[in-house]
DNA sequence: ACCTGAACACCGTTCAAGT
DNA sequence: ACCTGAACACCGTTCAAGT
């Protein structure tokens, strides 16, 4: 294990590591200084030798993360845009499922984290050699927004593992009585999904999401290209 | 002031409210049961006879608000789909503009609140009326995702009011060079958008998303009753 | 250079006790 | 029924002091 090494001097880059791994493992509430500092064999205070703040951390964990999704993204590149941007929200979205904490912690930053530019930067240079124009790609950032960064889709976990205590039977009623179209749809599409993994199968609604904004931005640059050339309006 | 009255018994009502009010005027951090103890004139125990705990009350907050949000959506009903949806997740952002605790507060919850399916439900009929399918409808409901709530767009805002301490040349050249795209798109939106209250007008990008994800699915939409009409494929 | 002990000002929450 | 005092087990952080 790492015991043989770990009475060397405190790192940055151990304390983030530590950090991830408690996160990945007990999620990020278990993230304190006083239980970093005792998975480092340290006492919490030895920390702030090496790190600001805790705010300061958790912005670290962001930047590790990001700076690990920019170095995939870069070698993801295909013939048509669409494919490529694509590519890379799902590649986003397979490792933020990797590190469930990291969408939370990422929305939580109010100003927008370093490590996201060069995220934005790699898309806006795809597009503007896919024929966007500045304007376009800027709203595409926009629209793309948070599926750049695997997440969207997923506001509401379905609850996950979690052994959900059965409904009765006067709660269903209660639920038909005050929301037909929902109760109706949720039985319509459940009986529909032999196939998917659940009713809620993310995956392909984050693809179907993905799929209308892509599929729009298309057509927006397409209606671009044409009403500049001369006498086609 | 409320003074006259506060001795009376606390209410789960009053404690919402008194909650509300601080997280607005001082954020979401600002509402401990100690502060909401002073608050209200009593010591923060007090408030656990009317509330199970801390976490309780903040799905109240959510409950609170998206209660409003729902009465206020019903009353929302045009002749195109589009418009109606469009309305209302505009009503939504109204909303959280007004409580920008809000939508943090919303989705740091991994279980869906129960005042969201209400939203849900809304939409399904609308969409429904419109002649969706369940299928499309569901699909829809996970599109248009946190849209229904007021949020997405605005993953970070846009440093508010804060005086962004202004970039020395360095920096600049810097940003040059390794984003490249994202320098020339900055300054050729930033010259474009004189209109505009900022190169970053959210409300915009807000629109201009919402119309690529109900362009979209009217197409899905058209597509599916074409297909379903015999001798047409 | 790197770390610790003691201390400060906070948290949410429980529970017996008061009126 | 409604509230308080005292207490518990936590937080992040500072700073003088140790090696």
């Amino acid at each position: 294990m790492s015991t043989v090494r770990s009475r060397e001097p405190l790192t940055r880059e151990r304390i983030v590591n530590a950090a991830i791994t408690v996160a990945d493992a007990e999620g990020i509430a278990a993230v304190t200084m006083r239980r970093l500092g005792t998975t480092l064999d340290r006492e919490a205070m030895a920390l702030y030798y090496h790190i600001p703040s805790k705010d300061a951390l958790l912005v670290a964990l962001i930047d590790d993360l990001l700076g690990r999704l920019v170095r995939e993204s870069v070698g993801i590149d295909h013939d048509d845009w669409r494919d490529t941007v694509r590519a890379r929200c799902l590649a986003a979205r397979a490792l933020m499922l990797r590190h469930p904490w990291a969408p939370g912690l990422i929305a939580a930053q109010q100003e927008t984290p370093v490590a996201a530019w060069p995220v934005y930067e790699l898309l806006v240079a795809t597009l503007t050699a896919a024929g966007f124009d500045d304007d376009l790609s800027h709203r595409a950032i926009h629209s793309l927004g948070s599926m750049l960064f695997g997440f969207t889709s997923e506001l509401f976990q379905p609850a996950a593992t979690a052994p959900e205590p059965e409904p009765d039977a006067a709660a269903m009623r209660a639920m038909a009585e005050h929301m037909p179209n929902l109760s109706r749809m949720a039985a319509t599409v459940a009986h529909d999904a032999d196939g998917a993994l659940s009713m809620c199968d993310t995956q392909a609604e984050f693809d179907f999401t993905l799929g209308l904004l892509l599929d729009g931005l298309e057509n927006a640059r397409t209606r671009r290209v044409t009403a500049s050339r001369p006498g086609s309006g």
